[in-house]
DNA sequence: TCGATCTTCCAAAGCGCTTTGACTGAGGCG
DNA sequence: CGCCTCAGTCAAAGCGCTTTGGAAGATCGA
């Protein structure tokens, strides 16, 4: 009888879950106590909070969440707003690395990840909610428009956040990490040009979106110093999926007077260039020249001693763990009271190397294909 | 001076955010009557409820969502763990475009979603936290291995909560959505055979993953039905990037007796094979075949009247779609008080396409290259 | 005109935590 | 011996919301 009350108990140790109230009864304690000694405050005795410790590890407790934030007026959450395209439904592939960075950041800091993926139109309306609820203590901005009517919004409701990218057009000061993606285009435009390409066509992103704007400012950039006029019928702006760059390749390798290299800026709408090369029968890296941005994705490694893409290189997952240790630094700086200051604004540079996807630029490359 | 304080007030209205309490002496009504207007409760006029409505929208009211969820006890939150090699520091790319299909089901349902991204190593206790925390209603489960100890102990821990898959092994029923992962690979196998293939390579996911195990008895199912050997050799089990996809292949391919086909289970690997293939001047769906499980990816599209990779596909958008609404039901069943009763269970068929990289087994297709 | 019945509103309790302010007994000091 | 300090503890208020259990006023039938 005894025994079977005794499993009953510990069976209840399991089921139901302790609160702060319950936890201080079954130990005799207040529950200041208990919490002090759990949330470790010098105003209670080493005796006792090791006696609370092991009765909370015991039970399992941990104390809940939203009453705590209640409590505190801390969510110890930060949001992240995920825009899809509405028109191609289209999820950034770039998104779950650059997630993954930033989750680990935050786990070491005990604070949680509030996703939200919210079609572009309903941007506005959904960051206005999330702040109000005060569901969160920061945000990540991710892809980041010219002119991005979000920041200043998200400055006037006056909670903290960290974009990753930057927004031209947008005068008033705020809190970004971005990868210089001018220098990074230039620098690949430049190598291609260095190799005798002239025709160079460029596979951006979408043509709202800022870093595409600035990569064709160093595209053009790189040209433009050589002497080397734009062709506009060579710059192309879309979203980056594989098939984007498999089509916009396989038309221009048809025509008279095709391209004898590409500037890509994924390593998705390259995969889809370089099969278009192959099914024009030429041979990439030699009939045609490619050269990347590569995010360094998890699921494909442009690695080993000769990538298979030449490439502009810069870790989206690092810029994921960078922008959260940033947004966490301020949220700290409010919580002592000290004003904003500064911004912080982290600008990362790329790495170029080289591949098996460039080559010298040869004057029979150019032929067209049977 | 009038004109000035007017422009004061109509700037407040942005900047401080009200609560309950002050919305509700603006309009001299008491706290539970504006709670009620604004949840739609049927005891207070229409005369109040429009005006609380027009008052709460020209403040910009929003109830603060952990004072809310403290009061009611519903999180109005939905938990995913997602689980991050800790060797490979790999972040599936399933991931987003299921986390797209969900967050649409939540967002229309009032929910918010929880994201934590976890080493493998912790899942357990970051399970445990979770549901101790009270900080979600319920959970999705991704990337179910076999046996996989954190269905018993979801189970202990009495969340509710959906798995993307199942789990060989676990044998308490539980609610779960997957793909027909068997049937999918014995016909995309099938096919193979039937186009005389007989050497049939798998380039399956990690061993330990429930769906890998499923897929590789669909194949065998599929080679023993006909009457041929399962050879060993040709099985493979990795995480699935593009570069696995491209070693492997490579080393097939430059062996005596190589596979004429492959099987692979996404199309990242996928991709990788068809660099090897290319590689090794043999022409893709001629000299050798691929079959591909397509989850359609969003950055990945295996479209078009003839698409680039035969495929068994499924849409991953939509197995997160239907998962979430499936775990909504079950949150929304228990808040009744009904009792869980059976378990739901979705079992969806993968459409087989053909496409580009199959073709019928030819025998000079085995020669190696030189 | 008087209860009875709605309708419409409200005061107050409670969700589980933190934190303020006060209390107690032990020890130090003059 | 009385006073003060201080470490250790606690009761209670408060975070912003929902919800219970009335209460006041309006409506109505007899």
């Amino acid at each position: 009888m005894a025994l079977t009350l005794l499993n009953f108990q510990s069976a209840l140790v399991h089921l139901c879950l302790m609160n702060l109230k319950q936890l201080a009864e079954n130990l005799g304690l207040s529950q200041t106590t208990v919490s002090r000694a759990l949330n470790g405050y010098p105003e209670v005795s080493e005796a006792t909070r090791r006696k609370v410790r092991e009765a909370a590890e015991q039970y399992d407790y941990r104390p809940n969440t939203r009453a705590k934030s209640l409590a505190t007026g801390k969510a110890m959450t930060i949001g992240h707003v995920v825009p899809v395209s509405s028109k191609h439904e289209m999820v950034n592939p770039i998104f779950s690395d650059f997630i993954a960075g930033a989750g680990e950041a935050y786990s070491r800091a005990g604070y949680d990840l509030l996703l939200s993926v919210v079609p572009d139109s309903e941007q506005e309306s959904v960051y206005r909610d999330i702040a109000n609820r005060q569901i969160v203590d920061g945000l990540i901005v991710h892809a980041p428009t010219l002119q991005d009517p979000r920041l200043p919004m998200l400055q006037e409701l006056s909670i903290p956040f960290v974009v990753h990218g930057r927004s031209t057009g947008v005068t008033t000061p705020y809190n970004w990490l971005d990868v210089n993606n001018r220098r990074a285009f230039e620098r690949a435009t430049g190598l291609l040009l260095d190799l005798g390409h002239r025709r160079i066509a460029l596979l951006n992103g979408l043509a709202t979106m800022d870093f595409a704007h600035r990569r064709t400012d160093g595209y053009k950039r790189a040209l433009m110093d050589r002497g080397i006029g734009i062709d506009p019928d060579l710059i192309f702006h879309d979203e980056m999926t594989e098939n984007y760059g498999f089509e916009i390749a396989r038309r221009l390798l048809s025509q008279a007077n095709p391209p004898s290299a590409f500037v890509v800026s994924s390593i998705i709408p390259a995969i889809g260039v370089r099969r278009a090369i192959k099914d024009a029968n030429l041979v990439f890296g030699k009939d045609v020249s490619i050269i990347v941005h590569d995010d360094d994705l998890s699921y494909f490694r442009n690695a080993g001693d000769v990538p298979l893409f030449s490439a502009v290189r810069s870790s989206v997952r690092e810029a994921g763990r960078q922008s959260a240790e940033m947004l966490l630094e301020i949220i700290r700086r409010r919580e002592l009271g000290r004003p904003d200051g500064e911004p912080m604004q982290v600008l990362m540079e790329a790495e170029l190397m080289i591949g098996q996807s460039t080559g010298p630029f040869s004057h029979d490359s150019s032929t067209e294909p049977a």
